[in-house]
DNA sequence: GTCTATATCCCGATAGAC
DNA sequence: GTCTATCGGGATATAGAC
């Protein structure tokens, strides 16, 4: 009668899910930011409430890292589908490879938070979750994989690659952007998406005989 | 009489340092692995010593961060430094961006510890303290540039590319090898290298006309 | 659901014996 | 130089009012 939860369902968002997105983006943007050891006051602050009331959310500090990871590794997927789905019919494996890298790049240039959270304490979580998240981890490099597999499998690829190897300097450089690339007037996300593209493509392509 | 200080300038290593220089390499080890809030407690104890002794050596956590940071960079500039100089009078340009790459990589893949934990470490260190390493890492930064304009100005390089952009896209996959890679039969250091350069190179040169 | 107040714990840091 | 013992600050987490 009194609450919200009756409709949640239909449209609007009850006010205890408003205040727990709050917490989580905040929680990205400072775990981005000063890493995992982050102090949970400030992560309260950031989102407008006090200490305590984060305790009705969360569990504590792991729940709220584990569920950004979580979201992160979400958004990244949904961004990889999606990009793959526009290609045309006659998309080439190689095409299929540069959406993926195309996919991943955004990510980490313009939804940042999440996923330079992700990028920073993925790293340094250890025990149960990290092996939950390790997996998805590793469901995301397979898929690379395979593109990059079926790539070489028509010969778009330069023989002699460790495709592994090349996946994790790609993947790294494109991570590594969450540590120094802010938007700004010189360089859209775009242009470094360009940038990137260039070499990372021109690099493993096989060269026009 | 009773001490070494007398003689520690001639060979031998007085107690004193060799046992700073554990605590040194446990920090190193430990901050690569678990980032800036590792407990000194554990540190110690990866060190062989007792907690308290610590701080003989080092006035705390911040003192130990910066001396594992300059140390970093230290045998970076060394490395770089080393490569280049090595190379024949008739290195090219792009030569010598190859070399540059190589001692980074270098860094990166063998000496770890101490430039994983660089690598991990000082995106979340602030104040003066990062001011002071800012300098250091803008320094290298500004090496390998010029080292690309000029292979640029001789015509090595493609043409279009952001070459700041480029640079920290390969440092960044260089960087990031800290969080994936480690020595086994399959990878040498080596064969992770020789991938980098082929995708780096073959990206950025100038294609034969 | 959110607040205030507080209990609890952990860790960095110091003092002082050896 | 290194140890043991301990102090004090600060952050997590809880209890209970509103």
């Amino acid at each position: 009668m009194k609450n919200s939860t009756k409709v949640k369902n239909l449209k609007s968002i009850s006010k205890s899910e408003e205040t727990r997105q709050r917490i989580l983006d905040a929680a990205a943007r400072l775990f981005r930011k000063q890493g995992y050891s982050v102090r949970l006051a400030d992560v309260a602050e950031a989102a407008g409430v006090k200490t305590g009331s984060l305790y009705y959310h969360f569990k504590g500090r792991d729940d709220l890292v584990d569920e950004v990871l979580s979201l992160a590794m979400e958004k990244l997927d949904q961004c990889v589908q999606q990009e793959l789905a526009l290609l045309p019919d006659s998309a080439t494996p190689l095409d299929r490879v540069k959406a993926a890298i195309i996919a991943d790049a955004k990510m980490a240039l313009e939804v940042s938070d999440y996923s330079a959270a992700n990028t920073r304490i993925f790293p340094i979580i250890s025990g149960e979750m990290r092996k939950r998240h390790y997996i998805r981890h590793q469901k995301h490099g397979e898929l690379i994989n395979a593109l990059l597999e079926e790539a070489e499998a028509v010969g778009q690829l330069r023989p002699g690659l460790d495709l592994p190897t090349i996946r994790m300097l790609f993947l790294g450089a494109i991570a590594w952007t969450g540590e120094w690339y802010r938007p700004n007037r010189e360089r859209s996300p775009e242009s470094v998406i360009e940038q990137l593209l260039t070499m990372v493509l021109l690099g493993i392509q096989a060269p026009r005989k």
